[in-house]
DNA sequence: GCCAAATGTCGCTATGGTGGTTACACACTG
DNA sequence: CAGTGTGTAACCACCATAGCGACATTTGGC
């Protein structure tokens, strides 16, 4: 299966949030944007809070705004924040320990799969929310 | 959401045909040892035969064998074999087309999710099946 | 030729994750 | 105090997955 939906609207969320220059940004306008429910941004706007990256207002006038730089997020928070967990599932049911492959294969993936999953969170490190802003503006002007 | 248990059941399949030395081994013996049901150990020896990476023999005696040397099947084929597709899922509503965000924001990210997908896969294509059954010997000896 | 063994494949079911939707309590502004 | 907007829960529908059984087909041995 494909890493979720989530990871790609909350960065379209976050790239949104740091183009309102400073001001709150409600759910229902980035739902508007996002072409989705209000509740599920809010949703993810939830998961962006507690990792720190988003704050929000309560009351009229309130919404949602970064905590912090938008150079300074980068996408594999991002991704950390919205879809925690293993890449790699292992076998639902524990493999035959009556059988040398069985009892050993899972130990013995693991540097593999680990190493695997690492060199794509290394390269969504590379990436921050401000770089994405600016390829989005560079798609606009290009266009 | 994470990979599908596909991708790790099959490497264990694979490994098991290696250590088989030649013989053809039975969805049932395979399925003994993965702890499943032999129908799903079929599934994907399905899938790995139209890869090129497994064959099968038909009728009493038969079952399945490498198709190639275990050192000439990297990890990449295996998971390209099982578990086809985009690793990273865009929005399942277009974005709203007129917000320069929403309009773009799809465009600007395809680099970046590419590039972190591809740098999995690399790690991947480093791996083969007979690499994995090196490890499981070593796990095997320092037990 | 016949039987047993084994594959290839279909259909059904249960389960879990995901996203959409509504609803409502709470907090803040003016 | 009234209005606005968040935070969160509950519920639903959808889809992929995996487990399971069944059956036609092919092959080897007697």
């Amino acid at each position: 299966m494909s890493i979720s939906s989530r990871f790609v609207v909350a960065v379209h969320i976050l790239t949104l949030l740091e183009t309102s220059g400073g001001k709150p940004t409600t759910s229902d306008w980035i739902a508007g944007s996002v072409n989705t429910n209000p509740a599920v941004v809010r949703r993810l706007l939830s998961m962006l809070a507690k990792a720190d990256l988003t704050t929000s207002q309560l009351g009229t006038g309130g919404g949602a705004l970064l905590a912090r730089p938008a150079s300074d997020i980068t996408l594999l928070e991002v991704y950390r924040a919205v879809d925690e967990g293993e890449l790699f599932a292992l076998h639902n049911e524990a493999p035959n320990p009556a059988c040398p492959v069985g009892r050993n294969i899972q130990a013995a993936l693991q540097d593999t799969l680990t190493s695997a999953q690492r060199a794509l969170e290394a390269e969504l490190s590379h990436q921050t929310i401000a770089g994405v802003l600016a390829k989005v503006v560079a798609c606009e002007e290009t266009a």
